[in-house]
DNA sequence: TACTCGTGGGA
DNA sequence: TTCCCAAGAGT
């Protein structure tokens, strides 16, 4: 129980830094207006928060719920999901987006039994070390399941300290060392302090401090605001990239992998895959990237199915 | 560094 | 309708 940080029960020290109180200000805030969400129900273990954090990345909590919780009631281990077959996972992962995730998911499983006696482990080098986990999710298992002090820097705390220290709209496309300084900077000591300051920054990015619309007027922190006393001024970067998505590979490979799960698990002819899309060349472009992807397997003669067998 | 990699819903 | 983007990782 440091004087320095997080002091979520009480009112805000006159003579904190800004750092301080903008850190003291969100907690309590978190306090009153976290999400009940599963993954941080109290002595969660690492695996739910492992997949949780795989799952949301790129991809909206409300979309997460219903395939998480399926998810967890058939694996409730790494060692589970390693025991079954990765097409297993892809057809599992359903609808939610970037499907490599899935096959990830299933390749960090296997190296959990492997290499850590089926224990997630609780030491970011050697979570960072798993298919699949960058620096975020490494951070954030770290944080949110083992209690440890680490900087967590997702899109949203991004966000957060760009307006309220930085005065900008929005963060850069990269973090940069300024940022991950700062982050540091603003980090409690205390490890468990840290921790929840991680997802409680997070929690403002997610349901107040938006990246459209943000919600100032029910802002803990909009009197220490610096984007906000500039009048929130648009953002001055260069225009974001327009992000693009009918007629590219993406498209092709999401139907021809849509297929391939309702088929699953017998495999599809390929003259059937190309009902997906007429422009051959694309389609086999595409065909091949997921196979060498491993998100298929090529199944007899001009046969394709989701990868079935146990590695 | 910049680009690829799905999907669906809100503004 | 079109645009934007939602707890990133890998190359």
């Amino acid at each position: 129980m440091t004087a320095r940080h997080g002091r979520p029960d009480s009112s805000p020290d006159p003579e904190a830094t800004p750092g301080t109180r903008l850190v003291s200000q969100v907690l309590q805030w978190y306090a009153a207006n976290a999400r009940d969400l599963p993954w941080r129900a109290p002595g969660i273990d690492g695996w739910s928060v492992l997949v949780s954090e795989v799952m949301l990345q790129q991809t909206p909590v409300v979309r997460v719920l219903p395939v998480y919780q399926a998810w967890m009631t058939r694996w409730p281990t790494p060692d589970a999901l390693a025991a079954d077959s990765p097409g297993e996972a892809v057809l599992a992962w359903g609808r939610l987006g970037y499907p490599r995730r899935a096959l990830r998911l299933h390749q960090a499983a296997v190296a959990i039994t492997e290499r850590h006696d089926g224990v997630v482990p609780a030491d970011y080098d050697a979570l960072k070390a798993l298919p699949g986990i960058g620096d975020y999710t490494a951070a954030a298992v770290a944080s949110f399941a083992y209690g440890r002090r680490h900087v967590v820097l997702d899109t949203n705390v991004r966000r957060v300290l760009a307006r309220t220290v930085d005065g900008r709209e929005l963060p850069g496309t990269s973090i940069t060392a300024a940022e991950r300084a700062m982050a540091t900077a603003l980090l409690p000591a205390d490890p468990a302090t840290a921790a929840r300051w991680a997802v409680a920054s997070m929690e403002l990015g997610a349901l107040v401090c938006t990246a459209r619309s943000p919600r100032c007027e029910l802002c803990p922190v909009v009197a220490d605001c610096a984007w906000h006393a500039a009048g929130r001024p648009a953002d001055d970067g260069p225009p974001r990239k327009a992000q693009t998505y009918a007629g590219t590979d993406r498209q092709v490979r999401g139907r021809l992998l849509a297929v391939l799960r309702d088929a699953f698990p017998d495999a599809v002819p390929a003259d059937v895959l190309a009902t997906c899309w007429d422009q051959a060349e694309q389609r086999e472009r595409a065909l091949n990237g997921l196979v060498a992807d491993g998100l298929i397997e090529a199944a007899g003669d001009e046969m394709f199915r989701l990868p079935g067998v146990t590695p």
